[in-house]
DNA sequence: CATGAATGAGAATTCATTCAT
DNA sequence: TATGAATGAATTCTCATTCAT
């Protein structure tokens, strides 16, 4: 069965989702999970503090994709490209919290001494730690062309939030593109020409 | 001199990018603009009104950027090389409008029958087809490899989001990355392997 | 063609009768009218002034209507009837411009001191002084019973604007009662020899 | 001890009447009943729930009195005169929050769809019902002359409410006239040989 | 006569949060 | 743990009215 907690973290994702965040009161949101309003302040002390645990929730699950990666078996290349496919699945996976976070979470998350921000600044440094790392290692067995390290690792990060920003947030006519992205990134790391 | 309608704009442009939309009142508005408060319902009707009409000054300014590219001295690799310098300058001109466009217009942006969606879309419809029309004449004129169009269109647009995201938001140590992504998608479109 | 002022009123009834006084601002009445905002106040200084225009319009008609009354062809019950029918014939000709006035009027009119208050006053005390003069004469020509005449009087000023009441403002299915009333009140009016 | 919530009725009815719904603010009666102003809102959610409240004691009151007639020791006449005799002493009893009621509630009851319009609508549906009941009761056992059922009791109700809404609400100088209309209305039932 | 930009005094409502139970 | 009545500060927006032109 489920907990209080968890049923208000259903609620409020809901609702969040479809109302915003800023624009779901904390009534809404216990009448919907079916607790007090008060009880939601038993758990969460501030409101922002759903959004936060929520946040939690995603990044471990990407983290934990990132570990799944077994890079002894893959060249660098590869393992960028693992790491780009294993966080495109947990957008997917998760992608109604992922929209609320990205939509939601900027007045949170942009503001430095949040305890969101402080989630998402060590969640970054990490991922790109790794993606640093992925990179090295492509071009020490020669299956990236000799980038620009941190800056490719960063345009990386930036051109797949892009992509999901658009996939998620846009209700336009959008083609499906992950895995135009992907293929467009990998090819442009690769040092030789095999372009179709 | 300064109409009231523009001291007003400046004001609350200022006060947006310092607090975020969210935690700035009319109040403080239209104390910083030196107008009463009614004032400014009578020229915006709703707060959310004054980012809209700064959004339609970006957008003003990014299509003329666009009609100024000189198509006929340049192959379709250079129109998409100018387009992307062409918005990269827009936003860094206009660095405050955009990053408070980015970061509080979520609400309006977002909701399909909004003013503010409107505008988007039929801005990105606009940016869209010229990517695509630059993208053909590249592929005719063989500057650029037979991509997908489409897809390669957005995921232009969708990369470059990203990485203007980064750059105004993440108050983080980022390298600077404009020009590196640039490189990279240029590269990326070229036809044969002339790589660094 | 019309007058300014009086494009003013129409669209102010029409806006009234629709949405209420109070949920009708001067400036959708200046829209509506296509007037300037400013120039209804030339007009009328106070919004509730067009209220006080259109009901002593409606009371010159009513107060024409009761002139009309040739009473020296008439016993006094049949210049009772003439009233009443008179008044009746007011109220449908001018039912939206009275629907109104029932309904808007009752903060300016139920307020010793105001304007609307001595409008009312005054008519109120001629309608009864000419209710009172037909009861008289009927008694004296033996067409009425011997009645109370001023509690009479108020009876069927009361009366009648309950079925005026009922007829204008209760959107339900109410079966026609102008006749039915009249002829109630004025059968009740007449000699009857069994009363206890 | 008075809940919060009968504080705020009370408050709402005194100032309502002395100043009219429109010129009274929440601010006002949150004061004057000691709570915080969203007490108020934590109670009612709307202003006009208040008067809704009300209106709907007001009935009960009405209802319970039409339900203490005992309609088997009584002929149908005497039955409609109980009727009315009870409803004027309700109007009586309750008469600050009546003449607040037909004074302020114009807006709220006259607009299908409001709550407050379907309390007043089934209200009038059972009133003219048991109403119509007592006329035909009153023709069977001959204590009334056979009129029209549903015109009568529809004019006894406007008529009535014409006499109270001139008690109530007009400031003038106007002679007791309650026992003065139940006569009238009353003799004008009986049956009655020489009618034209 | 007519205008419409500008005003400022309110007003209703919202809402995260607290706290006694 | 959980509740829900109560709060009060804050906020957007309304609107009759004025006045310089």
């Amino acid at each position: 069965m489920k907990s209080k907690k968890d049923k208000i973290i259903d609620a409020a994702i809901d609702l969040f989702a479809e109302k915003g965040f800023n624009n779901t009161s904390t009534a809404e949101i216990a009448a919907l999970s079916g607790v007090a309003q008060g009880t939601l302040f038993y758990h969460f002390k501030q409101k922002e503090g759903i959004l936060c645990e929520v946040l939690d929730q995603v990044l471990q699950h990407t983290i934990t994709g990132y570990d799944n990666i077994s890079q002894h078996e893959k060249n660098g290349l590869e393992c960028v490209e693992a790491l780009l496919r294993s966080e495109n699945l947990v957008v997917e996976q998760h992608s109604k919290k992922v929209t609320v976070l990205i939509r939601d979470m900027t007045d949170e998350v942009h503001q430095p001494g949040t305890h969101g921000f402080a989630l998402i600044e060590s969640f970054l440094k990490y991922k790109i730690n790794l993606l640093s790392k992925f990179l090295s290692k492509g071009i020490a067995d020669k299956s990236i062309r000799p980038v620009a390290i941190e800056e490719t690792a960063w345009f990386l990060d930036a051109a797949f939030y892009g992509v999901m920003h658009l996939k998620l947030l846009k209700p336009l006519l959008i083609p499906p593109l992950d895995e135009h992205a992907i293929r467009f990134c990998i090819d442009g790391l690769k040092p030789n020409p095999n372009l179709i």
